[in-house]
DNA sequence: AGGGCTAGGCTTTTT
DNA sequence: GCCTAGCCCT
């Protein structure tokens, strides 16, 4: 717990005005490695400390709940004891519910309302457009993007539809009318919702935003280059008056377009805000001067509003090596190889590596490789703890246990497990239900069911509604987890997937990740009662968890597996942020690097910035691979090597395996020398 | 209720 | 060329 102004005397003279500007708008271009998070962290610091603003009245908000931990755990160490109670650091989306939590009646929500992810609005989505057309697996991706882009833009499903241009277009527009509907009607928001509800509500209800313009008076913004337009309006509106708001991005590490970011907002914030304070950060402190050179002159390709140039004290370094290979499965070899004998010549750890590439399929020959050398590696990406069955399953039965009026959820688990309640009977419930104007959990329980269902399937609907009543109100009365614990029991919830799974250990594997939730969700709602946020009673506890576990804002438990001693195997988006001492890039050909697609739809610009994001998580040694020929859908196919490496300065590179008209001879050699080293150090 | 077949698509992905 | 989602068939 060092004194703040210690830290202060110790942050370099850009950093320093960036973090004690705090009288109006100030936008902070940080390059990459120039010490952004210290900048937010010891501004909040010194806010509360130096300035003595209440933390209740500062937010900072991030893009990822692993920034927004990590970032609430940095500002606390340096805080003396509580004076960081009441401080919000989370994601965008995260303040968005909790703004919505309190501003239920506007907004038409009852409390306890569900959150869908993507998936569950998917499932909804392909419902509603059952109805009228029929479902092409691919048409739903497309209705579901350009809605969430409608959201993204505050664009509400009236002037959507109005708006509309094509057939298409007018066709998505009254799916998005449908799609709003039946969300209300299950008192349920989605993820867009979450920024999309907030923003409008406060362009309509002047009351209301004066009301949390009074609570935060200070914003914090990270990643302000992947903003969207709503996320952008959000904080405009709440800091309009005051001006008192800081922003921290980096134009030249925007590559997130393709879901909505504005790398605009940079600019249109200095028109929005005449007064703005813009201060680049350009000292780097990560990599060495020929990796930034190279970094420099890449991106100096892309047209720039704020030139900024990066530069660092740390001398040249080494070349930046580029390997030509026969092949996509030489290249992998090489890398494998490659990073053996690094390893032993710079005597590094595993971790000092990484392997980044465009998209993931990339990764398995590598994988392969790495395997074959004994090399162990960590492989970001992969299926998703929350996609897996027995996940969305007890995620259904949590969601419907806080909001009976889920009928998704409702749907999902209603016989699961078996409860001998089929399609037909579920049909005449929906009719029951929707005459009625209840929902279907409620209609399971009515009388007036026996009129238009057999005995038995009345019997087994009430059945069910009753458990879950049950269950409900113990929750109610006491210890909501372990009423959700023997909720699992009671229903038997291992058999079913005993009687689902290939083999018992992967049943038994099944049930354990089902217990890690609720250990989660029990772990997540002691997190929230020692915050205190809100006063709140116990079952608002288990809906505040329950949202937090929907938007993945889960303690990480792969928190210590980060530590171990791996080589990184990332994709170039998911490095964003992170540095390592030696980092190869796969794939530097055209159709691959820039990406076929970039190419077509002329976004090259955000292609030449992933390569840049690439080129900077290196400290010291960066190597860039690219083959000759490469298996594209099956075919082999000639590659071209990238533009972005003629983007490169040529004095700074070393090549290998170039075909060299002038001297054929080395590649040969080269190739051979460094098998021949490969094999000495393994002895 | 589950498995097998076929067609289409094939970058990146957080909340 | 391979994978996966969704459909159909048993």
């Amino acid at each position: 717990m060092s004194d703040i102004r210690e830290r202060i005397a110790g942050l370099n003279p850009r950093q320093r005005e960036a973090v004690k500007y705090i009288d109006g708008p100030c936008l902070v271009l940080a390059g990459a490695g120039s010490g952004k998070t210290s900048v937010i962290t010891t501004k909040i610091a010194y806010l509360i400390q130096e300035c003595g603003m209440s933390a209740r009245r500062i937010a900072a908000v991030t893009f990822t709940n692993k920034a927004a931990r990590e970032m609430k755990e940095r500002v606390s160490s340096m805080l003396p004891g509580k004076s960081g109670h009441g401080l919000t650091v989370s994601t965008f989306h995260t303040l968005g519910l909790n703004i919505i939590k309190s501003e239920l009646k506007t907004l038409g929500l009852r409390s306890g309302f569900s959150l869908f992810d993507p998936e569950d609005a998917r499932v909804l989505l392909r419902e509603l457009m059952q109805k009228d057309a029929q479902v092409d697996a691919d048409q739903i991706n497309r209705v579901q993007g350009q809605i969430s882009s409608w959201k993204n833009d505050l664009i509400l499903p009236g002037p959507a539809l109005s708006h509309a241009e094509t057939e298409d277009e007018a066709f998505c527009a009254r799916v998005y009318e449908h799609y709003t509907r039946h969300l209300r009607a299950y008192n349920a928001v989605d993820f867009d919702d979450l920024i999309m509800l907030p923003a409008t509500m406060f362009e309509r209800h002047p009351e209301v935003l004066a009301k949390w313009r009074r609570r935060i008076h200070y914003m914090l913004v990270d990643e302000y280059q992947d903003t969207n337009s709503s996320q952008y309006q959000l904080v405009r509106m709440l800091m309009a008056e005051r001006s008192t708001f800081t922003v921290v991005g980096d134009d030249d590490q925007s590559i997130y377009a393709w879901r909505g970011a504005r790398p605009e907002n940079l600019v249109q914030l200095g028109e929005d805000f005449p007064s703005l304070n813009v201060i680049k950060l350009e000292q780097n402190y990560r990599s060495t001067a020929v990796i930034l050179r190279a970094a420099n002159t890449l991106i100096a390709n892309n047209p720039h509003v704020y030139e900024k140039t990066l530069w660092s004290d740390k001398g040249l370094g080494e070349s930046i090596r580029i390997i030509m290979t026969r092949n996509e499965e030489a290249e992998a070899e090489r890398v494998a190889t490659e990073i053996l004998t690094a390893r032993i010549k710079q005597s590094a750890k595993w971790k000092d590596f990484a392997v980044l590439y465009r998209g993931n399929f990339q990764a398995r020959l590598l994988e392969l490789k790495l395997q074959h050398y004994q090399i162990p590696y960590k492989l970001s990406g992969g299926t998703s703890f929350f996609s897996r069955n027995e996940i969305k399953d007890a995620m259904a039965y949590l969601r419907l246990l806080i909001n009976p009026a889920d009928d998704n959820a409702f749907l999902r688990i209603v016989n699961v497990p078996r409860r001998e309640i089929g399609p037909t009977t579920l049909e005449k419930l929906a009719n029951y239900a929707s005459e009625r104007r209840v929902s279907l959990f409620a209609a399971c329980s009515e009388l007036g069911l026996s009129h238009v269902l057999g005995e038995k399937a009345v019997e087994r609907l009430g059945r069910f509604n009753h458990f879950l009543e049950a269950i409900r109100k113990r929750m109610d009365q006491g210890d909501a987890i372990a009423a959700i614990r023997q909720m699992f029991q009671e229903m038997d919830y291992e058999a079913w997937l005993v009687q689902n799974a290939s083999a018992p250990a992967i049943a038994e594997k099944r049930m354990a990740n089902v217990w890690t939730l609720v250990d989660q969700l029990e772990q997540s709602m002691h997190r929230g009662t020692e915050e205190g946020d809100e006063a709140s009673e116990e079952t608002d506890d288990v809906e505040a968890a329950i949202s937090r576990l929907v938007l993945r804002d889960i303690l990480d438990q792969q928190a210590q597996e980060d530590d171990t001693d791996k080589v990184q195997l990332l994709t170039l988006h998911a490095s964003k942020g992170l540095e390592f001492p030696h980092v190869y890039v796969m794939g530097l050909e055209e159709e691959l690097l820039p990406h076929r697609n970039s190419i077509e739809a002329n976004t090259i610009e955000e292609e030449r910035r992933l390569a840049y994001v690439g080129i900077t998580r290196a400290r010291q040694s960066l190597t860039l691979t690219l083959t000759k020929q490469r298996k594209v859908y099956g075919e082999m196919m000639d590659c071209t090597p990238s533009r972005f490496l003629d983007e490169l300065p040529e004095e700074d590179l070393q090549w290998f395996g170039r075909p060299d008209k002038e001297n054929p001879e080395q590649k040969h050699e080269r190739g051979k020398e460094a098998l021949a080293g490969l094999r000495s150090l393994l002895g």
